[in-house]
DNA sequence: GTCTATAATTAGATAGAC
DNA sequence: GTCTATCTAATTATAGAC
């Protein structure tokens, strides 16, 4: 293997990482909008300020873009997570679990793109899958499933499989906010507000560990 | 307003109408795959074995084929829902919640082109999502409100807002079928599986209305 | 009703100037 | 690095034969 280059001074020009980082700031968005083949690098591009064959010279694909894109919200919501569990040390399982996820209802609140991106990669099951399942998702999964388990094992969750508890709270987090021009016409709620989303955190962790319900 | 014309014997060949449904058959999968502009009117035709113009012929434009794919699912699921609600006159309000959701669950298994398709309008959140919720959504989102303020009040949920227990529900419900391939891979479960389906249903339910837990 | 052929538009990617 | 110009392929919708 031959040894790493010493960083050249001015290798690149200035602008170049920026206009890199604005092209896939643009992408997350247009690809959670629009899937993989609806948003194009045309439309990326003009969002980003720069022309279209700039696109293809930073990434040597749509797919190479497509892959920076993901890692991009991946990256967001692992220092999300991390950085609200490293300031609970020393905290209990139960109320470490609620605070945990009370972070992922504002995360899918901020970022509606890693629910929608996600979606649709499911829809066609192609090889784009199989990448984000085995680099992103599975160790998402894995960190999410030991605390579940752990939280049924204590009697905080009922005996409910671990599987089925994920794709509960993975589907009552976000869908509020990713069905959110449906929730504003239907409830006249908008799942923007700040006050929204701290009662959709409040409901989802009052039916998962449960609350006061009223006497008949 | 004029009187609608008698129906014509044989105004129409006998082969049309059941081209006509073949076509909002493929059309409905492929727009819940690949939203409205990623789905191709030629792939749709050929899904339906016939030509492209032909799908120009039945419907005046793309955006009318995929009212019609709407309409049919939406049908699809009032009929299933209030056939059940049918089946249950006189049994207690707790009891026919349970089985209406239970319905919704395998309704959701059975189709995941529903939560597709209103996630892909949601994105854009143009003119057809006006239609959409106005002409399908409003309805079913009432009923359900009705009778999940009905729960609340008699004890069975806990005191959260209605239009949180709402999307709660229809996130919890569909998410594992609609990301049915990154569960196969993460999970080993293929949610296709009828005791897969039955098992979610049965967690869907535990998490609303409480299970035994064990106790630490 | 259903077909073949095609018009008009738009996509991703490349060539080459600066 | 970033641009303008352009190639090839694929899109919806229409024209017109049968």
């Amino acid at each position: 293997m031959a040894q790493a280059a010493p960083p050249k001074a001015r290798a690149t020009r200035p602008s170049a990482n920026a206009t890199r980082e604005r092209i896939v700031v643009a992408a997350l968005d247009l690809f959670s909008e629009l899937s993989f083949d609806g948003a194009t690098t045309r439309e990326i591009a003009a969002r980003a300020e720069v022309t279209q064959p700039l696109v293809n010279y930073h990434f040597s694909s749509k797919e190479e873009l497509w892959f920076a894109a993901v890692d991009r919200i991946f990256a967001q919501l692992n220092d999300a997570l991390t950085g609200r569990a490293e300031g609970l040390r020393g905290v209990d399982e139960l109320t470490t679990a609620k605070l945990l996820i009370r972070e992922f209802v504002y995360f899918c609140a901020a970022h509606p793109q890693l629910h929608r991106i996600i979606t649709q990669e499911c829809k066609t099951d192609g090889p784009r899958m199989d990448w984000l399942v085995e680099h992103h998702v599975r160790p998402v999964y894995e960190q999410t499933a030991a605390m579940l388990d752990g939280l049924v094992a204590a009697g905080h969750l009922p005996r409910v499989p671990t599987a089925h508890l994920y794709y509960i709270l993975t589907g009552a987090a976000p869908t509020m906010f990713v069905l959110g021009p449906e929730c504003r016409r239907l409830t006249g709620l908008d799942p923007r507000a700040p006050e929204v989303i701290e009662a959709h955190a409040d409901a989802v962790i009052s039916l998962l560990f449960g609350a006061e319900r009223t006497e008949p």
